[in-house]
DNA sequence: GGCTCCACGAAACAAACTTGCAAAACGACT
DNA sequence: AGTCGTTTTGCAAGTTTGTTTCGTGGAGCC
């Protein structure tokens, strides 16, 4: 992965706000022909700097109200049972976001769900439903006051 | 905010995960014709069903190697400290995410950094330079297992 | 100097998006 | 059942945007 110079980055700055801008804007942004800056965002995407290009939805209008934050202890912290554990809940389409991670818990997770009644179910199904989970610590979003996945660009 | 039929819903299941789908393609799988997609998505994105538009870029590529999770409780909940503090959070560039919440701690933040070093001095000058912070629990990301802002339009 | 290798910009080209308009689908009311 | 009004659709033309081609100029290297 080749380093990044001061025009991919502002590039890259452009497109994780609005990535419907037009080449042609982008380009008096940064100084550059539309034609460099599509060079610029197809190597940026061949390479995986650029990992997708999405459109945000509210979670609200599509009737996931409730937004949860799972912190999961597991028992045995094999490789074999943390990798079971990655790909149950990577394939669990409730969930958002999952990160393995060190500290007081094991994973930390967000949840997108309609009520807290498919909160309930789905706790059932994911924690007491395996035997190799050993606590579970909920909080429930009442402000979304910063979601995205933008990163500073530096 | 209208509600949304079945031809809505799959066109938005289509635009979070790839909003570079031609409108002509998108019509394909719903059978729907091209202008009638585009208007559909016109009027979501003007009742903002859609948020953004947005380009995912890996953050180790523009240096943002280490993601972490932090969990802040404060010590005075009256709504004017409450305010104050969720603007401060959402100032900061660092921090990706940011949820109010309820349980054990009040605020749950997602936190993207080059360096442990750099969280280090972060924390300083967010946490133990606010006086309402009663404490903090930082969880850091080994693995991200699923990351994305997708929501199950079903 | 002469060479290759890249990245660039201008222009031509292809594809996608957008708009106007008439016809079809749907509801409400008689 | 029939009619009117509203809404949404598809088609076709027009416009914008994205993509490729080609020739030029600069950096590094014999």
């Amino acid at each position: 992965m080749p380093d990044l110079d001061a025009f991919d980055r502002k590039i890259l700055e452009i497109l994780q706000r609005d990535n419907t801008t037009p080449q042609r804007m982008i380009g008096e942004a940064v100084n550059l022909s539309a034609p460099a800056v599509q060079r610029r965002i197809k190597r940026m995407t061949e390479d995986g700097v650029i990992r997708a290009n999405v459109a945000i939805i509210d979670p609200a209008a599509v009737g996931q109200a409730i937004t949860i934050f799972v912190e999961v202890e597991v028992i045995s912290e094999t490789a074999e049972q943390i990798e079971q554990a990655k790909q149950a809940f990577a394939a669990c389409p409730e969930i958002q976001q999952c990160y393995y991670v060190t500290g007081e818990a094991d994973f930390v997770l967000v949840i997108v769900v309609p009520s807290m009644a498919d909160y309930e179910a789905l706790t059932r199904r994911l924690f007491f439903g395996n035997n190799n989970v050993k606590r579970f610590r909920t909080f429930v979003a009442m402000d979304r006051i910063k979601v995205g996945l933008g990163v500073p660009t530096s």
